[in-house]
DNA sequence: CCTTATTGCCGCAGGTTCCA
DNA sequence: TGGAACCTGCGGCAATAAGG
């Protein structure tokens, strides 16, 4: 007698082979940990088989469970890679979305492309705009969507993830302690930038601001140029860059969270999609 | 089929005791 | 004095019970 294994239940699995864990799986695949493991259970009784032995206090994947996962894998992705390209071939429209420039230069590429990719004909339009202007485009409906580093109460959204922020200056960089730090900054407003200058001022580092520019490839440039340092979350290294901190008597910097938030005038099926999917990292 | 509340199990860190 | 053995409390992980 043939099983049909469902769907939920591999994601779930494949989960817990990824996150090492019922726990940490339960929290990707957005329930509660007791859910993941009756789902467990579950799949078990259908197979007929133990998918997982006791390690400590977890339960890892067995010899009958690494079998399934191959599977698993394929099958989930096989059904994700079914359903997008159904919707794809029904979906055109406009997208149009904003970002302030520190995201725009850096986040934003990773959703940007995951999206073209499985909606082709949808037109998206981007528009780069400090927040506060672009947050009254989202109220009237002129935006459909925006990336921002600042919580709002006032549109529906979530946090989409909370990066650490960090000092970074060119590789060869050396900073001289008996001088003020030089900062290499975003005009206002920017998070970083005053991030960089209230760090400073607690701990009474003195400073001084020698390059200004609201884009991160202006940054870019000045870092290189090694006109100083910047606070930036680590997304932004590059080989030619490095981390600099308490050793160089920088003091820490907070954590900076990145949401999305959607137009509360209703949205078409194409930023429907293209929010839910930002949504779903 | 899910959630919340609860339970048992286990790893780990820190403290105490004992002995060479 | 220091190392081994043991104890204890805390917290994380998964299972279970009960209810919607």
């Amino acid at each position: 007698m043939l099983v049909n294994l469902e769907t939920d239940l591999l994601r779930t699995f494949v989960a817990i082979a990824e996150e090492g864990g019922f726990s940490a799986a339960a929290r990707r695949v957005f329930r509660t940990q007791s859910a993941v493991s009756q789902q467990m259970r579950r799949l078990e009784e259908a197979l007929g088989q133990q998918l997982f032995e006791k390690v400590g206090r977890q339960r890892k994947l067995n010899e009958a469970g690494q079998n399934l996962l191959t599977y698993a894998r394929q099958i989930v992705a096989l059904n994700d890679q079914a359903v997008v390209t159904v919707n794809s071939s029904q979906q055109s429209g406009e997208v149009r979305i904003g970002a302030p420039h520190d995201i725009a230069d850096s986040i934003l590429p990773r959703f940007l492309s995951t999206f073209a990719r499985s909606n082709p004909r949808v037109h998206v339009m981007l528009t780069v705009d400090r927040s506060p202007n672009l947050m009254p485009l989202l109220e009237d409906g002129r935006l459909d969507m925006t990336l921002t580093t600042r919580h709002s109460e006032r549109f529906q959204g979530r946090l989409l993830r909370t990066s650490p922020t960090v000092w970074i200056a060119a590789a060869a960089f050396e900073l001289d302690r008996r001088q003020p730090v030089p900062l290499v900054l975003a005009d206002e407003p920017s998070i970083f930038r005053r991030m960089a200058l209230n760090a400073l001022d607690q701990r009474g580092v003195p400073h001084i601001e020698r390059y200004t520019c609201p884009s991160l490839s202006g940054i870019h440039v000045a870092l290189n140029a090694g006109l100083g340092v910047t606070a930036r979350t680590p997304e932004m290294l590059k080989p030619d860059l490095k981390v600099l901190g308490e050793r160089e008597g920088l003091p820490p910097l907070p954590d900076v969270n990145f949401y999305i938030y959607r137009s509360n005038v209703a949205l078409s099926q194409a930023a429907n999609a293209l929010f839910e999917q930002i949504c779903a990292g």
